[in-house]
RNA sequence: GCCCAUAUAGCUCAGUCGGUAGAGCACUCCCUUGGUAAGGGAGAGGUCACUGGUUCGAAUCCAGUUAUGGGCACCA
């Protein structure tokens, strides 16, 4: 006889079994309408499941935030169903609710095409029409297999061969087609909505294993609501807008060409945000107490093999072999150099530890070609990449020094919204439990003392040791990994680095690894995305275009450059015989934070006429004014 | 690396059935000195990504290569 147990702590006794289409309706008749499923003791089941013993249930609408997963994976559920109406002879494999939406992974011979994609979804549209309703069966596993394998859905029964022997399997109906499946799902297909969109194909490896089979993989988005979907599709469009790829060229700031494929020429204005961003963190890194080094491009086969990349990394390494017979690598890291440092420069003892050094060190890594994408990952990058090699003790010190800087750098850069991702250790790893507690104790401590909230990934750290991750979300809501904290047991060890303790021994320091952009090249096109191309004026590469509105004022744009560049303000100059609007429009486009216009009232009087890029207001100053205003605010670092 | 798609002027893109290329913007010159997102005119600019094949003839059809795009896998 259960005693039903809703959310706001009421409770409902029924003399029988009782599903949840009962209890809904039991509730009442609106509840009942809009039940999508329910949850039994925080798991999320069937509306028709039946609950047999005392329970907390709670019904789940299509408000709830349990019901998106239902509905995407019903939204996969209804296209597997409408391609294998249309294209019998597909082999349908999974299905999974994925961040905003849903896919399904086919195996078929033909490549479907885009018009596919739009038959299928308007198949999908009329099953949800068919409001099917969908059932839950219970098969025995061997008759599943039979059945799928009868079938010729070799990839379902594949799935099924590796549940256990002897466990029963769930097989949901809905119309004329059937899947094995979890669940739960919605009573119906009506209930999935129109609110999806089948967005693009492409391919993906049978249970994402590489040395399996390319199936086809189809992506769609859903959502409760039309206009839940038309906000996230906007989002995409705002996504595609921002893209770096895109403003890049418009800004003139770099380009990619065949011949070195994942390697960036910087055009002067990318090299200056790049430089302004190597500035910034260069001095506060300086205040932070780092030396700044730098270490060779290229290094003897043997450095690696006995820093252990050869071994484990030989493949990603660009290597050149000289007249000489001998093979160098172009660095994929620059750990090595740093260490090479610590031997050979001032430490000798504990009294000088910790000692911090940092290089803008460019390293090459020869990325699978299809892995590359923009800026964001490429083969040759700079990382701001730093060492800090300490004792034991001074671990937990340095990783909570190393995590405010991190975040101070962050903020600088316009990001408020950081989260930190903690790694422990994994089953394979080097270095005794003992300096492991004391590296993830220290590792805790410091994401505490920043009082943010973590994420906790159990046995995802390094081999050599624990690390923090940090992870950046931009303007649009997107997440974009970028600073790592890591703990180093292993190469200083491994490369014979070794310091003078309080006790006269010799001891191995503690390395810890520390990125804040991570690839500056990958920060740039951050950056790019997050401000839409509207860089703060601190960072852009350009301040101020002076344009003339008649000739008559080149004399006076030609004083007003010189002021701002005597000032710091880099200020380019338009005479062109163009109209003003012409000019704007162009100097806009380029993302010029700052236009000037000069006319005969502004050369007579002594002013500029200031318009601020995304806003139409003019403002007229005097010269001084102007040039205080955005030197102060170059000055300032200010972040729109 | 794998699947699918794409590659034509600096950029964005047309180019039918195979008959050796076109537009807009940008660029150069001329006219216009115009007050805040395109004033007018003229001109120059192309090994149709590359290599090979089919064909009397290839931007167009076929194959391979390279790069790019969307994913997958990878990201030490």
């Amino acid at each position: 006889m259960p005693r039903i147990t809703l959310p706001d702590g009421s409770v409902r006794q029924f003399d029988a079994p009782v599903s949840g289409t009962e209890i809904a309706a039991d509730i009442g008749s609106g509840l009942a309408k809009a039940a999508l499923a329910i949850q039994v003791d925080g798991d999320l089941r069937d509306l028709a499941g039946v609950i047999e013993q005392d329970a907390n249930v709670a019904i789940i609408t299509r408000e709830s935030e349990d019901a998106l997963e239902l509905l995407r994976h019903d939204a996969a559920h209804v296209l597997a169903e409408a391609v294998k109406e249309l294209y019998p002879e597909t082999q349908v494999t999974i299905g999974p609710a994925i961040e905003n939406g849903f896919y399904y992974d086919f195996a078929r011979e033909q490549p479907f095409t885009p018009e596919d994609l739009e038959r299928i979804e308007t198949r999908m549209r009329e099953i949800v029409d068919r409001n099917e309703t969908i059932v839950r069966e219970e098969w025995d596993r061997d008759e599943a297999i039979r059945f799928f394998r009868d079938w010729g859905e070799e990839y379902k029964a594949e799935i099924i061969d590796s549940i256990p022997q002897g466990e029963v399997v769930s097989l949901y109906r809905q119309g004329d087609w059937i899947d094995l499946c979890r669940g739960p799902h919605l009573p119906s297909t009506g209930k999935l909505g129109k609110a999806f969109k089948l967005l693009r194909i492409s391919g993906a490896y049978w249970r994402g294993n590489s040395d399996n089979e390319m199936l086809q993989r189809i992506y769609g988005t859903a959502w409760p609501s039309e206009k839940e979907l038309k906000a996230y599709l906007h989002m995409l469009e705002e996504a595609q807008r921002r893209d770096h790829r895109r403003l890049g060229v418009e800004m003139d700031l770099y380009h990619f060409q065949e011949e070195s494929p994942g390697a960036v020429f910087w055009h002067p204005g990318g090299q200056r945000l790049f430089q302004r961003l190597i500035r910034h963190i260069r001095e506060r890194q300086e205040e932070a107490g780092y030396v700044e080094v730098d270490t060779p491009q290229i290094m003897d086969r043997s450095l690696w093999e006995a820093s252990g990349h050869w071994e484990a990394f030989r493949e990603n390494m660009f290597t050149s072999q000289t007249e000489d017979g001998r093979l160098f690598a172009l660095k994929p890291m620059n750990c090595p150099g740093h260490v090479q440092i610590f031997k050979n420069g001032p430490v000798k003892s504990h009294r000088s530890l910790p000692l911090r050094i940092a290089e803008f060190g460019k390293v090459h890594r020869y990325e699978p070609s299809g892995a590359l994408h923009g800026l964001m990952r490429v083969r040759a990058f700079t990382q701001d990449d730093a060492h800090v090699f300490c004792t034991d003790e001074q671990i937990t010190q340095e990783a909570t020094a190393m995590c405010d800087l991190i975040l101070s750098v962050y903020r600088d850069c316009g990001f408020e919204d950081v989260r930190i991702k903690f790694a422990d250790r994994p089953p394979l790893r080097v270095g005794t439990d003992d300096i492991w507690d004391k590296a993830e104790q220290a590792l805790r401590i410091a994401i505490d003392s920043t009082g943010l909230r973590y994420t906790h990934n159990p046995g995802e750290g390094a081999f050599y040791g624990p690390k923090l991750e940090f992870v950046l979300r931009d303007a649009i809501g997107r997440d974009w990994q970028c600073g790592t904290v890591q703990v180093d047991f292993n190469l200083p060890q491994r490369l014979g680095a070794s310091y003078v303790g309080e006790d006269g021994a010799r001891h191995t320091p503690v390395m810890l690894h520390r990125a804040m952009l991570g690839s500056i090249e990958r920060f740039t096109g951050i950056l790019i995305e997050h401000f839409a191309g509207h860089l703060p004026l601190w960072l852009s590469p350009k301040h101020a275009v002076i344009c003339t509105i008649t000739s008559a004022a080149d004399d006076w744009a030609r004083e007003v450059q010189a002021s701002f560049r005597a000032r710091g303000l880099l200020a380019e100059i338009d005479l062109r015989n163009e109209k003003i609007s012409y000019k704007v429009r162009e100097h806009s486009k380029a993302k010029a934070p700052v236009i000037l216009a000069l006319g005969k009232q502004e050369a007579d009087m002594g002013t500029v006429s200031m318009r601020r890029l995304g806003s139409k207001e003019q403002r007229v100053l005097t010269l001084d004014e102007a040039v205080d205003l955005l030197a102060a605010e170059v000055v300032g670092r200010v972040n729109p």
